[in-house]
RNA sequence: UCCCCGAUAGCUCAAUGGUAGAGCGUCCGGCUGUUAACCGGCAGGUUGUAGGUUCGAGUCCUACUCGGGGAGCCA
């Protein structure tokens, strides 16, 4: 590893000679005088190079410098307001470490195909930077609440056979000749660790199968799941509560420029305070028929149109001005640019506004049974100003192990978490059935084979006691946090029906 | 699996069924305060694939491929 300083560290080293290793983001030559944006993992400056005698030998290089070329850069920093980064750097001296022509991603808007086809280097530009650094640190955190707070890590198989949760789409592997399937939960085998730990808890990455194609589903994704021994529905729900405000509290401590950097609304956030609302699926349900669904889409709709008709105005006011004589170069390409926003932003809200009536009728006509669509679960969060707990689902639209509430047995004992500002569903839990003959019953109910799961009601034949857990779904809440409009920008390598390379 | 939308230069996009264009980027030249934003110039195309309609198809029709969004399902 280098020796070399770093940009992160430039405000205790003003005025010092230092040297810096890292690549050319852009570069503005002109005449007699260099502006490079450089970054280096760290951080980004501007480095500025005149010319003079001493910097004679590296001028012409440093004219020509290109995007992404890697160049170690000697000079001194000092404070500079008008610079990327706050900082710039006068140069005394540049080599270059590895040249680059005609890198992909320039300045300019690029296709989100074009980008992913390019992940591997896209990670290099400084919002996807930032977004990555985030997630880094919502990991890290989510490792020290459970650490901290007495959990015992247990490694669950990626390998599972058949038996899952049912009725689930999994991707078959062949091992020697088996079929097995890459895991969906490590929640069956952390039921069995938590009666050794008692607070237990696996990470890692998790697979679906599922054919959805969808800004919040990925194939391949990271998910936390915590189990606790002698824990009721609510013990699990306020860990849940106490963990995402951990969560969230961390981000906004360690990267409150950040957030404002990628557009985040902070105040949102710094609303995520305990207590987090907490109601059942049956008032879910009366909410949803009730007249509140109707009166949000109504002022939706009207807010929506009415922006419609703003971006419409807009756009024909660009293009009268373009046709105007007189006009600079730069600004009728500021208004193009401006154009092609204004009308990506206008299809999607003429699909919104298609979808509104169909979520209306989705949420009206909601009946008891059902499971929670993505729309409703939208119009629930959108109703409320913090997350929130639908408890208490219909049994038979959830897994064969989730304890049946004993004053009634239609019902489970189970709990989504949905976030706010209408980004749905981050956490699934519940408390787990932990009678024996209860637990057999549905077994048989579900059509699933016995003496697949006879390992799991070893755990109800011996000293079984109450207990439950959730998982977190990483990206959802990356993407929730960072206010991502795509949950693919949550994860350095996004595996996405269709999409698997690079 | 179903529904909607799309595919034109390296990129982002134009082009009433009638000669395929612009900007950016690249490269070259000029510029001492740049930031997607200066000026001048060069180069850049089998309009996703295969059929069909037509005097004539980037444009209309059919199928397919790939991509985007949504439903279902889910974290």
């Amino acid at each position: 590893m280098s020796k070399h300083a770093e940009i992160r560290d430039l405000p205790r080293r003003v005025g010092a000679v230092v040297t810096l290793s890292g690549w050319v983001v852009k570069n503005r030559p002109s005449g007699k005088l260099v502006f490079f944006e450089f970054r280096d993992g760290t951080g980004v400056c501007q480095c500025v190079v005149e010319r003079t005698e001493k910097t004679e030998s590296f001028f012409d290089t440093a004219k020509h410098l290109s995007q992404e070329a890697a160049v170690v850069v000697t000079g001194t920093a000092r404070p500079e307001d008008r610079a990327a980064g706050g900082f710039e750097m006068h140069v005394t001296d540049l080599a270059v470490v590895g040249a680059s022509t005609d890198y992909p991603i320039t300045p300019k808007p690029h296709g989100i195909d074009f980008l992913f086809k390019r992940r591997h280097l896209w990670f290099r530009s400084q919002r996807q930077w930032i977004i990555l650094r985030i997630r880094a640190t919502i990991i890290d955190q989510i490792r020290r609440f459970f650490n901290d707070n007495g959990f015992v890590l247990i490694d669950t198989p990626i390998f599972a056979p058949a038996a899952g949760e049912g009725s689930q789409t999994l991707f078959k592997v062949d091992y020697f000749g088996e079929p097995v399937y890459l895991a969906q939960t490590g929640q069956l085998y952390l039921e069995a660790a938590c009666m050794a730990h008692r607070k237990v808890y696996c990470f890692g990455p998790t697979f679906r199968a599922e054919k959805s194609k969808t800004r919040r589903h990925l194939t391949e994704f990271w998910m936390v799941e915590p189990e606790i021994a002698y824990a009721s529905l609510s013990d699990v729900i306020d860990v849940a509560e106490d963990f995402v405000c951990s969560l969230v509290d961390r981000v906004l401590r360690d990267h409150q420029r950040d957030l404002i950097e990628l557009g985040r609304d902070v105040s949102q956030l710094e609303r995520i305070r305990k207590p987090f609302y907490r109601i059942r699926y049956d008032d879910a349900a009366d909410l949803l028929r009730g007249p509140r669904p109707k009166e949000l889409l109504e002022r939706d709709l009207a807010a929506k149109t009415a922006r419609l008709a703003e971006l419409d105005q807009r756009v024909a006011e660009l293009e009268d001005r373009q046709k105007q004589g007189g006009v600079k170069q730069w600004e009728k390409d500021k208004a193009a640019a401006e154009v092609i926003d204004l009308r990506e932003e206008r299809g999607e809200l003429a699909e919104q506004i298609a979808n509104i009536p169909h979520h209306l009728k989705l949420a009206t006509e909601f009946t008891w049974g059902g499971d929670l669509g993505g729309s409703d679960e939208t119009i629930i969060s959108r109703l409320h100003d913090r997350p929130v707990f639908v408890t208490h689902y219909p049994k038979h639209v959830k897994a064969f192990y989730m304890r049946e509430a004993r004053d009634n047995a239609k019902v489970v004992e189970n709990f989504d978490l949905l976030a706010p500002e209408g980004f749905g569903e981050v956490i699934g839990g519940s408390a787990r059935e932990e009678d024996y003959d209860r637990l057999l019953h549905r077994i048989h109910e579900e059509g699933l084979p016995q003496e697949d799961y006879e390992w799991y009601l070893d755990l109800r034949r011996y000293g079984s006691v109450p207990h439950g857990g959730f998982g977190l779904g990483v990206e959802r809440t990356v993407a929730w946090i960072c206010n991502l409009k795509h949950i693919r920008e949550a994860i350095p390598y996004p595996r996405m029906m269709g999409r698997f390379y690079p």
